[in-house]
DNA sequence: CACCGCTCGGTTGCATGCAATCCTTGCCAT
DNA sequence: ATGGCAAGGATTGCATGCAACCGAGCGGTG
């Protein structure tokens, strides 16, 4: 059984990224300590530790809120995950064992179904199978520091808009883009990886924040 | 009077990087109670947030220690800041004000003294002055993003060696480069300063892990 | 004599109670 | 009517007590 702040950061966690809680909704300790059947205390370390991944911001004496991340942290962030992220891709290709690479593919065929045009389509589940192939890549890379530094920041810009914003055309690239890098990865070409996220990134950007640079 | 957490983290954060706790010490949650005069209550959320900021390191129902580097995550720590701290500069410069300058000047012309070989030499003190450098201009870039992500960053190379391991002429290429960053600054030049602190970098890593990148 | 299991001391993790702080609402003065 | 202010309610921050877990030392067994 593991320890209850852990668990309560997780489910806090999930419902955040999902979007059931909105953005900057009140979390009041004794309201989250009622919902998830712990004690005050727990809550406080798991909305610590959210706080440290940006999920979530404290101000003394004034309680936690979901973080709301306007545009202007927006582009900052790209422009770190920019400066990151390609980066860790191309150190995570030679990392990437045959399991990993078998679940990038599930990943992505999984994100393409789930992605496709119609009736089926579940933009709220993308979300999920993103932060997992993304999070993948970024522990493959085998840098904790790395990982630290990018953990939060992938977060927030799957916080503010779940894919739902994306223009069609954007969107089928994003999922296209997933499909490429797992090739790349399985051919052991690092750099094709990385110019591959690096277009990802582009493309993100662009749908989230608008052109220019 | 701030809260007892936030003091408690102050405290520790000082006393860890100050190297006056060295690195591997056990941090017995009573004890720093008893040290610091509160309960243990904080002292467990002022644990916590350092080890989001990466000094302590916390491993479930056994504890937290003060986190301890190696040279693997010291390489990739500095392939971090090539990446980010120099792009931070270059963004910070434009918003230097005239007091921030003087206070740039001022802790580059105190490193400068202190560090000057002699009896008067406290390399110790050294580790302050350049932490309050450094984290001037990231904090002027004016991206909390960023700054998060070299916080707990900088604050690693900080401990690991206190520059006590600097070879003569390296420590005084290192202190000569806070001057002509902030005489960068104080022209406007963003790419200079970005440029020096691209150097200023490569130089602490050649001493830190040798050369060879 | 070496190795395994067990008990016991110590520490962390959690719950609860109390004090301090903040926000709100209603009242009063201008 | 509007702005300032004070008291009430609610919430956070902290302290303390108890339960669960980990590690060390000892006794038993092969």
């Amino acid at each position: 059984m593991l320890p209850a702040a852990e668990q309560a950061a997780q489910s806090l966690r999930e419902e955040i990224l999902s979007g059931a809680i909105p953005s900057g909704t009140r979390l009041g300790e004794a309201d989250l300590a009622g919902r998830l059947s712990v004690s005050r205390t727990p809550i406080r370390e798991a909305l610590s530790r959210l706080a440290a991944e940006g999920l979530v911001e404290i101000q003394p004496n004034r309680g936690a809120r979901v973080a709301t991340w306007s545009a202007e942290p927006l582009r900052e962030i790209f422009e770190l995950r920019l400066r990151l992220e390609p980066y860790a891709v191309r150190q995570a290709v030679p990392n990437l064992g045959p399991e990993q690479l078998d679940e990038l593919d599930d990943l992505a065929a999984a994100m393409l179904r789930t992605g496709k045009p119609g009736r089926h389509q579940n933009l709220g589940a993308i979300v999920e199978l993103n932060r997992r192939f993304h999070g993948l890549f970024i522990d493959a890379a085998g840098s904790p520091p790395l990982a630290g530094a990018l953990r939060g920041v992938t977060h927030a810009a799957v916080v503010t808009r779940n894919f739902h914003d994306y223009a069609p055309d954007a969107l089928q690239r994003s999922l296209h883009h997933h499909v490429e890098m797992v090739a790349a990865a399985r051919a052991g070409a690092g750099e094709w990886a990385e110019a591959i996220m690096r277009a990802h990134l582009y493309n993100a950007r662009a749908t989230m924040i608008g052109g220019r640079a």
